[in-house]
This record gives C-alpha cells, sequence and structure tokens, in this order.
DNA sequence: CCCGGAATAC
DNA sequence: GTATTCCGGG
C-alpha cells in the first residue's frame, strides 16, 4: 500500500477514495514550481490562487475532469466553508483560508513526522525542531477525542538528517529536488514515536505500534519513496513492540484499505505510484464511462508525476504537529489526570533526544518575521513570552480557570519561540495567539524546565494568594524536591512529568469523561463521526483485537469523583488501567464559531453532514480547584 | 467574483 | 460523502 492512501477517503465512502480537492490545494501549495499559480500568503493558513484557471485546469488533470473551470473548483471549495476546512478570505479575491487548527485533523490522519515542511506560518519552527513529533498515522478523530493519553512510544534509534531549512516561499532560493528525500528520512528516522492516542482507541496503539515498526522499517529501507504517512501493512511481532504496551493479537493489524479496481487501478504499485494518476487514463476510466482525450504531463515538474503526497503529507505535518500537539496536550492532560504522569520524550535510555537538525518549511511561508530570525535549530533558545492574554489570566486569578493537575510541572509561562510569536503589534491579533497556544506546549520540557528554573524562583516566597495556577507550580517544584511525598508515583527514570498547561483558554473547558473499557467497545460504534479509524481497522466484532472508543458514543460522561481520581493508576497494570479506564478530567476544545455555519439550509441534515464539528465533547465546565483544595 | 441551491455523478 | 455541473442572484 502506498503512503498516500491517507489522502483518500476510505472506503466508507465508496468512489470518493480520489484525492480531495483541498489535499491537492495543499499540494499545490506545497510544491514551489506552482508558487505562481497558488501560493501562502497572508494569514495564517491563507492562500491565494493567483491563477485560478490553471489550478482549475491542474485539478481537472487530477480528477479526470477535463472541463474543469475555477467556477466548478470554487464552487467545491465554497463547499468546504460548512465543513470548516476552508473559508474565504472576504475582500481578497481568489483568496481563501485553511482552517488547520481545525480540520486538518478531522478528516485525515495524523501524518508522520518529520517533514521539512512547516506549514504556512508555522508560528514553532524552532519549537518543532527542538521537540519534534513524529507523529504516527492516526485518525483524526482520535486526535480530536479527548479520551486520554497514551503513554509515549518508545524512542528508537535516532538518524535524523539534517535539513535544509527553508525560509519561505519567497525564500526559495533552494528547493529540494524531485529525488530529494530528506524529509522522509527523517521521518522515518523518527522512530521515536512519542505520540498520545486516547486510550478510548487503544486499538489506535496498536496501529501506531505498527506505524511505528513501518517507519523504522522504511526508515532503514533503501527506499527512494519517503516513508510512508501511511506505513505499509505490516506483521508487527511482540518482539518489535518496543513499549511491550500490550501484546494483543495484530492479525487484524491496520491493513491499508483496498484498492478497488473500479476506482483505480488494482497493480500493487498502481498506489505507490498513484501520483501518475494512472485511472486518469481514459482506458482506466470504467466509471465514468466518459471518454475524452486527457493529456496527461507526466514530465518532471508536474504534480502528477511525483508521489503526489509526499509533499503534501509534509504541507500538514506542520499543521499536524500542531494539532496534534493540541491534542497529545489534551491527551497528555487525561493522562495526566491526577496521580499520573505522562512521559515526555525522552529517549529509553534517558537520553532526551534532541532534534538534530531538522530544519522547517521547504516551502512554507513563514511569518515575515520569521524569515528574519535565525533558523539555527541548534541553538534554540526559549524565549519566554508572555502573552497579555495570559497576564490577564493570572492577574485574574479565577482558580475556576485552571485545570487543577497534581504533580504539575511548572508550566511557569506561556513559552514561545524566538520568531515564531507574532509581534504584539501584529495585525493578526488574538485569534492568531488562540491558534498556537499549543505552541508552548510542544516546547521539550527541557526548555520548560527553562521557564520552571525561573518560576521557582520567581515564586519563592510568594504565598497562597496566588492564583492556584502558580502554586501548581509551586507544589510541583516542591514534588521534585520530594518526590517520596507524594501520593502520585515519582515519574520512572526516564519519565518526565509532563506540563500541562493549568489554565483553561478561554475556548476550552473541561469535563471529565470515563472511557469504555476496551472491551466493551465494540467497532459499530467507531463510526460516528469519523469513519477513518473504524473503517482503517476493519475489526471484527469478535476481533481478539480490542477495538475501542472514537466518539462520544463510547464515553461516559461522569462527575468528577476524586476516589476515582486520586487513586492514580500508576500502581495499576496497564492492562488493567485499560480495560477499567479511570474517569478523565479532560480539556476539550469548545467550538467556537469564529465563522458559525448558518443552516440556513432548507435541509438540516444535508448541513448537519457537511458541519463536522469539531468538538466531540461538550460539556460545561468542571471545577475541579475542589479536587486539589486540599493542597 | 462570489454565493449557495439543486441535481447528479461517482 | 465529495465533488461536478448548472445556474440564478448579489
Amino acid at each position: 500500500m502506498s503512503e498516500q492512501e491517507w489522502a483518500y477517503k476510505s472506503e466508507s465512502s465508496p468512489g470518493s477514495r480520489q484525492i480531495q480537492l483541498w489535499h491537492f490545494i495543499l499540494e499545490l501549495l506545497q510544491k514551489e514550481e506552482f508558487r505562481d499559480v497558488i501560493a501562502w500568503q497572508g494569514d495564517y493558513g491563507e492562500f491565494v490562487i493567483k491563477d485560478p484557471d490553471e489550478v482549475a485546469r491542474l485539478w481537472g488533470m487530477r480528477k479526470c475532469k477535463p472541463h474543469m473551470n475555477y467556477d466548478k473548483l470554487s464552487r467545491a471549495l465554497r463547499y468546504y466553508y460548512n465543513k470548516r476546512i476552508l473559508h474565504k478570505t472576504k475582500g481578497k479575491r481568489f483568496t481563501y483560508k485553511f482552517n488547520f487548527n481545525k480540520l486538518i485533523l478531522v478528516n485525515y490522519p495524523v501524518l508522520d513526522v518529520d517533514c521539512g515542511y512547516y506549514g504556512p506560518h508555522f508560528p514553532t519552527c524552532e519549537a518543532a525542531m527542538q521537540y519534534p513529533r513524529p507523529m504516527p498515522t492516526l485518525p483524526s478523530n482520535v486526535m480530536m477525542m479527548d479520551g486520554a493519553a497514551a503513554p509515549i512510544p518508545p524512542t528508537a534509534p535516532q538518524a535524523v538528517p539534517a535539513r535544509r531549512p527553508r525560509g519561505s516561499v519567497s525564500d526559495s532560493s533552494e528547493e529540494s529536488a524531485p529525488g530529494d528525500h530528506t524529509a522522509e528520512d527523517g521521518a522515518a528516522a523518527h522512530a521515536r514515536l512519542h505520540y498520545n492516542h486516547t486510550m478510548l482507541q487503544a486499538h489506535m496503539y496498536d496501529r501506531h505500534l505498527q506505524m511505528q515498526e513501518a517507519q523504522q522499517q522504511s526508515m532503514f529501507r533503501p527506499s527512494h519513496r519517503p516513508p510512508c504517512l501511511i506505513p505499509e501493512p505490516l506483521r508487527l511481532g511482540p518482539a518489535s513492540d518496543p513499549m511491550a504496551f500490550h501484546q494483543l493479537p495484530r492479525d487484524h493489524a491496520f491493513q491499508p484499505p483496498k484498492i478497488h479496481s473500479e476506482s483505480l487501478p488494482s497493480t500493487p504499485s498502481s498506489l505507490s505510484d498513484y501520483s501518475s494518476s494512472p485511472q486518469c487514463s481514459p482506458m482506466f476510466d470504467t466509471a465514468s464511462g466518459t471518454r475524452f482525450s486527457f493529456n496527461f504531463n507526466f514530465n518532471t515538474g508536474s504534480p502528477f508525476d511525483r508521489k503526489p503526497h509526499q509533499d503534501l503529507r509534509s504541507a500538514f505535518t506542520t499543521h499536524v504537529r500542531v494539532s496534534s500537539v493540541d491534542g497529545e496536550d489534551k491527551a497528555r492532560l487525561q493522562e495526566v489526570s491526577p496521580g499520573r504522569l505522562t512521559i515526555d520524550p525522552t529517549m529509553k535510555d534517558g537520553r532526551r533526544e534532541r532534534s538534530p537538525g531538522r530544519i522547517p518549511g521547504l516551502l512554507s511561508p513563514p511569518r515575515p518575521m520569521e524569515r528574519v530570525r535565525s533558523r539555527s535549530p541548534q541553538r534554540f533558545v526559549p524565549k519566554v513570552v508572555k502573552t497579555e492574554e495570559e497576564d490577564e489570566k493570572y492577574t485574574r486569578g479565577s482558580s475556576s480557570q485552571y485545570l487543577a493537575v497534581p504533580r504539575l510541572l511548572p508550566m511557569a509561562r506561556r513559552h514561545s519561540v524566538d520568531g515564531c510569536i507574532p509581534s504584539e503589534n501584529s495585525e493578526e491579533g488574538a485569534r492568531d495567539r488562540r491558534q498556537r497556544w499549543s505552541v508552548s506546549d510542544m516546547l521539550p520540557d527541557t526548555v520548560k524546565a527553562v521557564d520552571q528554573e525561573s518560576a521557582q524562583t520567581d515564586e519563592e516566597g510568594k504565598d497562597k494568594s496566588i492564583p492556584i495556577k502558580l502554586r501548581f507550580k509551586r507544589k510541583y517544584s516542591q514534588s521534585q524536591e520530594q518526590p517520596e511525598g507524594q501520593d502520585a508515583p515519582a515519574p520512572a527514570a526516564a519519565e518526565t512529568a509532563r506540563v500541562v498547561r493549568p489554565w483553561l483558554d478561554d475556548d476550552e473547558r473541561v469535563t471529565t469523561v470515563r472511557p469504555r473499557p476496551r472491551a466493551f467497545s465494540t467497532p459499530a460504534e467507531l463510526s460516528n463521526q469519523n469513519s477513518s479509524a473504524a473503517q482503517q481497522e476493519k475489526l471484527p466484532p469478535t476481533s481478539t483485537a480490542p477495538s475501542a472508543a472514537s466518539s462520544m458514543g463510547d464515553l461516559r460522561r461522569e462527575g468528577s469523583r476524586e476516589d476515582s481520581i486520586q487513586q492514580g493508576d500508576a500502581a495499576r497494570p496497564r492492562a488493567d488501567r485499560r480495560k477499567n479506564p479511570h474517569p478523565l478530567h479532560v480539556r476539550v476544545k469548545v467550538e467556537q464559531e469564529d465563522e458559525p455555519a448558518t443552516p440556513s439550509s432548507r435541509n438540516l441534515a444535508h448541513h448537519v453532514r457537511h458541519y463536522q464539528p469539531q468538538i466531540l465533547i461538550k460539556e460545561e465546565p468542571e471545577d475541579l480547584d475542589d479536587v486539589f483544595a486540599s493542597e
């Protein structure tokens, strides 16, 4: 199977297993050669179609629609409005904007990793480099799901190749040659997969493991192809389960969807080489029955003569990072729910990996300031930036605003990375900033530790009048010194308590969920919001491989129960934990109606279909202060 | 240009 | 479901 498979709809959507427009758009955006056709421009995620006709033509090519034009294409784009993949930048001709934060992950798997691309205006180039987050392929709904955190996959031999920095589109003096697969190697090198998945979807962990192995395999496999986004089918043996998290039958291991001959050439390699879009050849066009001659450009430089998603994946990675971290943070949060710890990306041997030189952005248009800032990953120096927003929250001190988490690493401040934070006078404004709250959370703990130090110092001598958030920090500091005094277990040698933002952003709420015991999950329950997980798993109900919850339907809400959260899970076997997961306090993002989709449609169902809520859990915030008030 | 309904294809 | 194809209207 090919690594591009992810870009195609799963079998749940018959006949739609073709690349989607927004994928294609991203693909073009990622390619330098099309910068005159379409390019990132303006705000975060914003792009402008410079040559509508050409874009339409290319799109038509890809989709074998010779009569495609911008009018039709734009109609398709408009359909994305309701789905929140895109919205229009009003007033700007041919300009649209991706809702990366919200949507990228909704429908599609998290791409693995370490691509050179750091997306449009990706705020955390350095941060990302510093804290590489290879994200295994994973159904997006996992990310959106605030079920739980998964143990972080272990580390693996590092062979992260340096990557050429890529300033911006404008700074496009260098471009990776078609054969340049450094990014892929880097991705592969990311065997250190520390991604979180949800307990609710523990089966995804299986997938992860598989993918991890796949990545490892692809990493060392002489290949001219990029490592798989979605790894090739593989058989993961127990021995290769680095975490030995659980040893589950893998007979139902993730298998890429079969290729339907009706829709795609079934040649084994056809998908791998799908970039040529062979099915576009009339001889393959059995479905439409149309007859037209289509002159494909298979020459180099065409978007069709390469692995189409190689770059797309890269393009995604940026946002996946953001979103993933976002999700991961949520996941961690859950994992960290009282008495628990999350694991930071520390290698098994205890060393903390530092990304050697992953260089951001091949084609992404970084923020203007980013261009100027140093991109030396080696000399990454965190720059503490306290946003007004944060200041306000500190000042406000509304304890209910804070998500209490025991053994909290002091997330003293919102970190930012030099060059990755918009200037104060930036036009971006609050929304943009909010978009990046996850930035700080993706910083390595080492970086956070830096802050921690200052935080400790800062708070020395202060008292309980300080907001609970700060008290958490303090408490954590103490616990670090005297870990045995805590009810929570001391972190394992290679583990470090993970910082979780102790406060809630305005668009966040806390809710408590109880993951359904895996044993009770049924595959049927998986197909709620997003079918990807279920589809990819295709686990028969009788499968010994546990499926897991992936939808709200699998969550039983539960009030905050101290009894269940104070015990801590550390003493419990993981297997037990998974079977009887504790209620989790979950940080959820509440849908913000930035651009509310107005269901003016006569057909509400239709609207609902096209409006995919980003938040699966929506509940009134739960004040957890009482839980930790004892401190 | 842009929007979104409607019908239809796949 | 995801477009594609039309199209009336702003």
